[in-house]
DNA sequence: TAAGTCTAA
DNA sequence: CGATTTAGACTTA
């Protein structure tokens, strides 16, 4: 690794690395396959369906119905020869555990946490809501669901465990690339213990780390901090500021409360009740829910950025490219065909993109149908009397209604695109756009929105059986990262994506980027990582899996259950005696 | 409904 | 001189 950085100049780049080969344009395709694919592979083992993907390579789980469950048919008598459940319905299918230790690493770091020595004796309190518990059977599943993704899909990833998406996802940066951290209780200060875990590990972070207050907020803190503006570097690194203020430090102000931060950080454009969130944040407090899995997006939108775009011809050739792309999006990503199976799935089977979208032998039929379109651009502003450019990153938009000819399967892509730009776009474009001329576009993006349900997709999608849908496509990459809660479950990325990610204004290396030709790094070429296929080490990979690998699941010594027939793994008979003992079926 | 703001990876 | 690509939640008018 020779400095080069996301989102660095090009003049930049060349300087600290000379041979560095620079590739135009972008093809996103194969990381938003394996996020999907990695998605839907996690979202099979979710009960209540709350599966909330942030970005390609984060997802939160909300495992609270799985883990109350379980901590019900635990037996706090036997807790080294315990059974997690994994399947709802199947009381033999899960995992031993020892419910005496926590799985993986613990923040407050406490003694060696993969010598299984280490004394987690508290979790086995009675204490209120046995929260210590809870957190407990939460990273034995996070163990287990990692361990399930590097088997079945040969991913690595990282995870936190705990109550809510900010602490979870905050906790799950700590172990990365292939670890998980548990956020250890206490979480509310007593008179005994005036510093609760939540605000000693929240207290050290600069405020912009804290998920949903991102540069615009963080300098608004700031400047209430030091009552003065607060300074940030100026020019292009966007959204970098020269300030270093901590959660600490607010909550440190005499005068910090819910309505002083709606005051301060209120006005237009912003949600309401933004105080009292970015106070709840502050304070280690998030309600927001992990929000359902979708079947289908809100929005579709592709893009691209211009160096200059100021003739008529170029505008139409670039929305040309633009929706016919677009359009493809929409069939890849909104259809399904008679037998429900998307199409991207056909496209697996079938090798062939061409014979699966549009022309496949199984017709698809929508799910979901976009009405809106919407053009944006980004006009950059004309030269200053003085020579100087006001630089300006705002954009405008212009939208319509989506004409439903879009929305024909059968007809040509092709046909459709023309159609798109000549009757729809064009006209977005001059209302936007009224002069003849003159205007000098850095940015074209096209979308469609306002999905609308198709009938018959609703009828309990969502609970669909997706396990066995999804074959193959393993191997193709190597990261993911799971996070998890009590609560909530996170799977968190350290994926090739973010292995770039800068951090503090350097870039973060990693040991397996090494594997990867150093020349061919650059934000512009961000599918390269990919093509360097990393061989998995499978010994290393088990001493970072940071605790003993035994056998998972059915062993060999089962025994076969008198009331339901069901056979039962040996170290499962007292779960299961337990499961009819409570009444189940 | 339309256009814009902010946040995220 | 340069300037990412998408997606989602939410506001005002």
């Amino acid at each position: 690794m020779q400095g080069l950085r996301k989102l660095q100049l090009i003049t930049e780049a060349k300087k600290v690395c000379p041979d560095v080969i620079i590739v135009l344009g972008e093809d996103l395709t194969r990381f938003r396959d394996a996020s999907k694919d990695l998605y839907n592979y996690l979202r099979a083992f979710s009960w209540n369906n709350k599966v909330e993907r942030l970005g390609f390579d984060e997802v939160w789980m909300d495992v609270t119905d799985i883990v109350d469950y379980n901590l019900e048919i635990l037996n706090s008598h036997d807790l080294q020869n315990s059974f997690f459940q994994i399947s709802h319905d199947d009381p033999t299918s899960g995992f031993a555990l020892d419910a005496s230790h926590i799985a993986g690493h613990a923040y407050p770091a406490t003694s060696a946490p993969t010598d299984g020595d280490a004394d987690h004796s508290d979790f086995t309190d009675s204490s209120a809501n046995h929260l210590s518990t809870r957190l407990l059977l939460g990273s034995h599943l996070a163990h287990h669901l990692r361990k399930q993704l590097h088997e079945h899909k040969n991913y690595t990833c990282t995870v936190g465990i705990s109550i809510s998406k900010l602490l979870s996802k905050l906790v799950g940066n700590i172990h990365k690339p292939n670890g998980q951290t548990t956020l250890l209780p206490p979480y509310d200060a007593t008179p005994d213990q005036p510093h609760s875990n939540v605000a000693s590990f929240l207290d050290n972070h600069d405020i912009s780390a804290i998920p949903w207050i991102g540069f615009k907020l963080a300098q608004k803190l700031r400047a209430h901090f030091l009552g003065r503006a607060a300074d940030f570097h100026d020019g292009l690194v966007y959204g970098k500021t020269k300030e270093r203020i901590t959660v600490g430090d607010m909550r440190a102000l005499p005068d910090l409360g819910p309505e002083m931060l709606e005051r301060l950080l209120g006005g237009p454009g912003l949600p309401r009740g933004i105080g009292a969130r970015v106070y709840g944040l502050l304070h280690g407090i998030d309600d927001a829910e992990v929000r359902q899995a979708r079947n289908v997006p809100r929005q579709i939108s592709i893009e691209d950025s211009y160096v200059r775009l100021d003739t008529l011809a170029e505008v139409v050739a670039e929305l040309t490219t633009l929706s016919r792309r677009l359009l493809a999006r929409m069939q890849l990503d909104l259809t399904e065909s008679h037998d429900g199976v998307d199409v991207d799935k056909r496209i697996e089977t079938n090798e062939d993109e061409a014979a699966a979208v549009g022309t496949s032998s199984m017709p698809a039929r929508w799910m979901a149908k976009p009405t809106m379109l919407r053009l944006t651009t980004r006009p950059r502003m004309p030269l200053q009397a003085d020579g100087t450019r006001v630089r300006t990153f705002k954009r405008i938009s212009r939208s319509a209604p989506l004409p439903s000819f879009t929305l024909d399967l059968p007809t040509h892509l092709d046909a459709l695109t023309t159609r798109l730009v000549s009757e729809s776009l064009l006209p977005l474009f001059r209302k936007l756009h009224p002069e003849k001329s003159g205007w000098n576009l850095s940015l074209v993006n096209v979308a469609v929105t306002e999905m609308v349900d198709c009938a018959g997709d609703e009828r309990g999608r969502a609970g669909r059986d997706i396990k066995g849908m999804f074959g193959r496509q393993d191997g193709v990459l190597r990261e993911f990262s799971v996070t998890e809660g009590e609560g909530s479950l996170e799977f968190e990325n350290g994926s090739v994506l973010k292995d770039w990610e800068e951090e503090g204004g350097r870039s973060k290396q990693l040991d397996r980027d090494r594997a990867v030709d150093q020349n061919a790094v650059s934000e512009q070429s961000v599918e390269l990582p990919l093509k360097a296929k990393i061989p998995r080490d499978e010994d290393q990979w088990h001493a970072d899996f940071d605790e003993e690998d035994e056998d998972e699941g059915v062993g060999e010594d089962t025994f076969r259950c008198g009331q339901c027939g069901r056979t039962v793994p040996l170290f499962a008979r007292d779960a299961h005696d337990r499961f009819h003992a409570d009444g189940a079926d």
